[in-house]
DNA sequence: AAAACTGATTTCATTTTGCAAGCAGAAAAT
DNA sequence: ATTTTCTGCTTGCAAAATGAAATCAGTTTT
């Protein structure tokens, strides 16, 4: 993810890569969308471990990016309540497109592997309806 | 990348992006199958200007991965065709939902915007008859 | 008052990337 | 025939990103 410097070309897959093409940033998108996870600590939590200081980095260069919203919790004063714009909700084809590329080829959890075919067979109509629910439920405020 | 060390998860998203969760590979991937690249330097050529000590280790990784071939050009010795397997192909659907959202948050060059437009317009068949295409293209001798 | 939990920071070793130059071999040009 | 150019690829080294562990100051909970 580049600061502001001058960007290297403006082709779609460079300009998307440039802001998610790292090992760890579609994973807290993924673990926002796919999990629900909204704390800090409920994303150093997940499978693939992330450090916290490499977490702090990515949540800071997506808050930047407009993909992610951070808000304080009102029920507790010191959570930090993290919420997808709907920037970060149209990441969610892409997320789907991945996990149907490693479904057939990758040996992926038959659990998420099924979660995820329910959805890929469900079309465009239930992406969107998910899609639709995911921006009532990260609306801000 | 990784050699073959264990996976961190099984998790679909994170299998993917263990292949290709980087800034370039899926670039050389887009090189070949929008591009219509082949060979090292062309690949070196790119806008973006990857390093070629870069690009060695992305292209061995990607045939260690089966996502490419790697061929000698019986018209020139010393050339290296590099084509793209089944698996290779497959990636297209996720580089089209990357230059969608692209395409709607950065700032696309106009022309590239358009190409990749229709083909988004086209819908599922055009996407499917340029995969069809490709591996004409690309399959092996 | 102590303990546990919050998001984050610090330090430091390891890994990856970026950059520039250079390589041997093959083909093309002179 | 010999120089020049082109091929994929390597090397050396600096800079940046990542990983791991410990630690932090507040805030809740016990």
């Amino acid at each position: 993810m580049e600061k502001s410097i001058k960007y290297k070309s403006h082709c779609p897959q460079y300009l998307g890569l440039d802001v998610f093409g790292d090992k760890w940033t579609l994973l807290i998108i993924r673990d926002m969308i796919i999990d629900g996870k909204r704390h800090f600590r409920e994303f150093l939590s997940s499978e693939e471990k992330i450090a916290s200081n490499i977490l702090t980095n990515r949540l800071q260069a997506l808050e930047l990016e407009g993909i992610i919203r951070k808000e304080s919790d009102p029920m507790h004063k010191q959570k930090i309540i993290y919420s997808l714009t709907e920037k970060g909700i149209d990441l969610f084809p892409i997320l789907m497109e991945i996990a149907k590329w490693s479904i057939k080829y990758k040996e992926v959890d038959i659990e998420k592997a099924a979660r995820a075919n329910k959805i890929i067979k469900g079309g465009k109509e239930t992406q969107q309806a998910i899609m639709k629910e995911l921006k009532r439920e990260h609306s801000p405020n």
